[in-house]
RNA sequence: GGAGGCGUCGCCUAGUCAGGUCUAUGGCGCCCGCCUGCUAAGCGGGUUUGGGGCUACAACCCCAUCGAGGGUUCAAAUCCCUCCGCCUCCGCCA
């Protein structure tokens, strides 16, 4: 949810941000509109309100007055005489301000759903466009190259004993596998490694929920994709397609202290997608998977530091990526292609040598206040003001990492070179074919 | 799955049975001031959150807020319903 008071003073600005993502430019006055009135009804409904307590409360004190003279035995008929105006004038009221009342609820439950289709307002410099239209900021080493015909990561693994897909469609369907021996091994190892850096930087670790409450879901802002989320009916809880959806929700409704700098978790999760959007495509080997396993960095911190947490958790990324021995570029990825909580996202895309060209491997996003609002999640200022904090995420490991290791560190007989830095946390240093 | 208890403005707590100066009590903590060789103590004041009005985003005024949402009523922390959460006991289960 976007800041209302910058929609207020600032219309033309969200529009930009909108027209930028490609994005519907008419729904910022229809906001507007909707807020005028959610006011105006508001204005009404607290008027008569503030007169039916008054009156209601001449009520109380003529019953007041009426009891007492009934104890001392006084006369009571014009007591009772005023009472009962009173309670007339009262129920007179009463009918228009429930009236007005549910004018008024109706008004800013209209204005609430309409302020939250608005996406969050793109930073400065980023692309505008779709998919296609990203910049490319940086290339990081050089493509592959081998003097030998390369296997993809699905043959690796197959040979290595690492990876079963087979097995995996007949427990699971499509889109499912087993990680197996080094396989599975080689996961733990590159989990671990990155709640190990994680943790270095000062992050706490966390295993979280991976079913959530409609609300948390929502808060995140990833049920407006809902396509793409496992639903559990019969709970009316979802499953997180990453951490980051827990670790939102986790201090929701909550006003959290950050005198000592940004609030750092590294959530460590079973992620699951529906991926329904995708028939057809990466159907081979593990690159699109229905579950998979990441660790994921999730930042709070003042809004006026955002931009700075986001090029850290960018460089934690690349620290991972660069431990990994791995060829990447960094891309900005374009308004169009942001979520609608982003207001920027920078993705590393690993070179994947049997494709011969990049796939993504992370992806930072600055949420700014976007989830925050959502989730009602504040802090204090310096001057005891409240106000939504910024939210950022990245990806410091997934099971798709799996694909660039095998593949970038294979040798002429099938055997994989484990990279210098994840061999303390594998204990090996090669893997050989069965 | 069954039975019972509980949820009050940071923490604890009064109020709920018998609806009406509840404009929610008191303590702790915290903030400001006074007093004071220093510290402590003492004294006075302040201290939920959200929204609206007016504005200097101040002060002030108004509305809502007693886990959440409905309902009854002139009037709900208080009565009724639904949901959520926590605790205890029983049952079942890795």
């Amino acid at each position: 949810m976007i800041d209302i008071k910058l929609l207020r003073d600032n219309p033309d600005l969200v529009r930009a941000s909108q027209r930028s993502r490609g994005a519907d430019e008419s729904l910022v006055d229809s906001v507007l509109a909707a807020d005028e009135k959610r006011r105006t009804s508001l204005q009404e409904f607290e008027a008569l309100r503030g007169q039916q307590k008054s009156v209601s409360k001449n009520v109380g004190a003529a019953m007041g007055a009426l009891n007492a003279a009934k104890k001392k035995g006084e006369p009571t008929e014009d007591l009772e005489r005023a009472a009962q105006q009173a309670r007339d004038d009262a129920t007179t009221l009463s009918a228009r301000v429930k009236e007005l009342e549910q004018g008024a609820a109706e008004a800013g439950r209209d204005f609430e759903s309409r302020l939250k289709q608005l996406d969050n307002v793109v930073l400065d410099g980023v692309p505008p466009g779709g998919e296609d239209d990203f910049v490319e900021l940086e290339k990081v080493g050089e493509p592959t190259r081998f003097d030998f015909e390369p296997l993809d990561h699905l043959a690796l693994g197959e040979r290595l004993g690492a990876i079963d897909m087979e097995r995996g469609a007949k427990v699971g369907g499509a889109r499912f596998y087993f990680l197996t021996g080094v396989g599975a091994r080689l996961e733990l190892a590159m989990l671990n490694m990155a709640v190990a850096q994680a943790v270095e930087y000062g992050f706490t670790p966390m295993i979280t929920p991976t079913l959530v409450r409609p609300e948390i879901m929502d808060g995140t802002g990833y049920l407006d994709a809902h396509e793409d989320v496992y639903h559990l009916p019969a709970d009316d809880l979802y499953l997180t397609g990453t951490s980051e959806v827990a670790l939102a929700g986790y201090h929701k409704d909550e006003i959290i202290d950050l005198a000592d700098g940004p609030r750092r978790y590294a959530g460590w999760s079973t992620c699951y997608r529906r991926e329904a959007g995708s028939h057809g495509k990466d159907t081979r080997g593990i690159i699109r998977v229905h579950q998979f396993q990441k660790v994921e960095m999730f930042v709070y911190c003042k809004p006026e530091d955002a931009v700075a947490e986001h090029q850290r958790l960018l460089a934690w990324e690349r620290e991972m990526l660069g431990k990994m021995e791995l060829p990447y570029r960094i891309i900005d990825t374009a308004a169009g292609d942001l979520g609608g909580s982003a207001a920027r996202k920078f993705d590393c895309e690993a070179w994947v040598p049997t494709q011969g060209r990049y796939r993504e491997l992370t992806s930072t996003s600055n949420c700014t206040t976007y989830q925050a609002r959502r989730l009602n999640t504040r802090f204090r200022t310096e001057e005891g003001r409240t106000e939504p904090v910024a939210t950022l995420n990245g990806t410091l490991a997934t099971t798709r990492w799996l694909v660039a290791i095998l593949e970038n560190h294979q040798q002429a007989d099938g055997s994989v070179v484990v990279p210098k830095a994840l061999q303390p946390f594998l204990g090996l240093d090669v893997l050989k074919p069965l």
